[in-house]
DNA sequence: GCACCTATGTAACAACGTGCAACAAAATCG
DNA sequence: CGATTTTGTTGCACGTTGTTACATAGGTGC
């Protein structure tokens, strides 16, 4: 592989360029960034092979960030954060990040971590690092991300809400990997510092997952795509495919 | 089958069993191993999703084991180590680890970033990713595994509920082998591992045996496929045949 | 044969998890 | 503001699973 490509995304300007030249001195091409707009702008110019997340960026939120990049791309995310409670961390795996590192950190093992991911990346790199894999299909069915919009395998246009939509993302993401409730909740409440027991959530996800079941399903009583898991939560059992637009 | 195949590998049998029993209980299933050599008969017997590798395995080398692993296999690798230092977590990942987990640990954590490095593997390979969804045929029946349903010799349709299925899968794994109802029941996993007695799990076992027998018996009264072993337990006393979909 | 004991079969029940309809609260839009 | 959509809550129905009590089958010794 060429050299690798990492994105540093860090409102703390010190932080960032600690950062990046460190992992410029250790072999591998590191460009700063302090927004997601600035991010967004770097994945649409070139390659880029791994981002460090910062979870706190000013008014941003790297978790939301993080989400949205999983529903766009498979580029390897690694959260950075000073947050190190257990559910903090959680979230960010929740989120669909490759790993969280909390601050502060000892570079070196920054960047064995940085290199562990690469390494899986590089592995199974025939369907990874492809770009604007926008469009999702799984069954039959077609998801645009950029448009959040569903189409039936008849090409008929199923309009989800917003909750419904992040459900239909958070399971994506998650193909074949059985969810807890808990774990589809941190996912949704992305700005974090929720407390994590179970009843404190009630039934609403339950109920969700009728409702999408409702839309997707050919018959939601004898589910086919989103399967019931008693006892565990709930599974999306089809492939996955993530497409070119 | 959909459900993700966790090796547990750790020589301190406490630990090894709160981690299979914490796993198994969230939608995983959890293989406990203690030595290498056991590593490598699971990895040659089925099909392996992840590895959990302790670090300090008597006299084995955790760090060495997952070297040997990475030169041969591609099975992704969470090691688990009281070992916190930097320099020790960099050795895990210099090895070719995917993470490095030290203990104690928090289990939901734990789970967290299992599914981290259980979805990026799943999203990397999930075309090369083949469903074993087998077709078992036993004295005129049919049962379709990912279906989780039995078609009798009429091809009537029958629903198993999960448990049964569970049971059915266990016993078609086993035909014309006498199976205690310890042995069903730690399949099953009920209550994690051996400490078990006979008298400590009830009779749920017989229970669902004749649950089971009411759907696939011709005359449950008189079994012919599921049979009794008086004062042993059960077997499955017909011939069975397995076929690809 | 009989009485006796133990293992097993099973109906009835209880505990629990889940699906879902109906309602309430909140957000969105004009 | 009211109307509409979305989201969360609650209660109930239903299926599943484990427990218990009792009936029955199988075995033993007499």
């Amino acid at each position: 592989m060429a050299i690798p490509r990492i994105l540093v995304v860090d409102d703390d300007s010190e932080m960032r360029q600690m950062m990046t030249q460190f992992l410029r001195q250790n072999g591998t091409i590191a460009l700063p960034a302090s927004s997601e707009r600035e991010v967004q702008s770097h994945l649409d110019g070139g390659r880029v092979d791994l981002i460090l997340l910062d979870v706190m960026l000013g008014d941003e939120n790297g978790l939301q960030i993080c989400r949205r990049l999983r529903e766009e791309q498979d580029v390897p995310v690694i959260m950075v954060s000073a947050l190190s409670a257990d559910h903090q961390r959680m979230a960010g795996y929740a989120v669909g990040a490759d790993d969280y590192i909390t601050k502060p950190f000892n570079p070196e093992l920054l960047l064995a971590r940085v290199k562990a991911v690469l390494s899986r990346a590089r592995r199974s790199s025939s369907l990874v690092h492809r770009r604007n894999t926008k469009t999702f299909r799984f069954a039959g069915w077609t998801y645009r991300a950029k448009s959040q919009e569903v189409l039936s395998p008849d090409n008929i246009q199923v309009a989800l809400s917003q909750r419904e939509t992040a459900l239909l993302q958070v399971l994506l993401a998650n193909p074949h990997i059985p969810l807890t409730r808990t774990e589809i909740a941190v996912a949704f409440d992305v700005t974090g510092s929720t407390s994590q027991s179970t009843e404190a959530m009630g039934r609403s996800i339950d109920v969700l997952v009728g409702r999408l079941r409702s839309k997707i399903e050919t018959n939601p009583k004898a589910p086919q795509i989103l399967k019931t898991e008693r006892g565990v939560g709930y599974v999306f059992s089809v492939d996955v495919t993530a497409e070119d637009e």
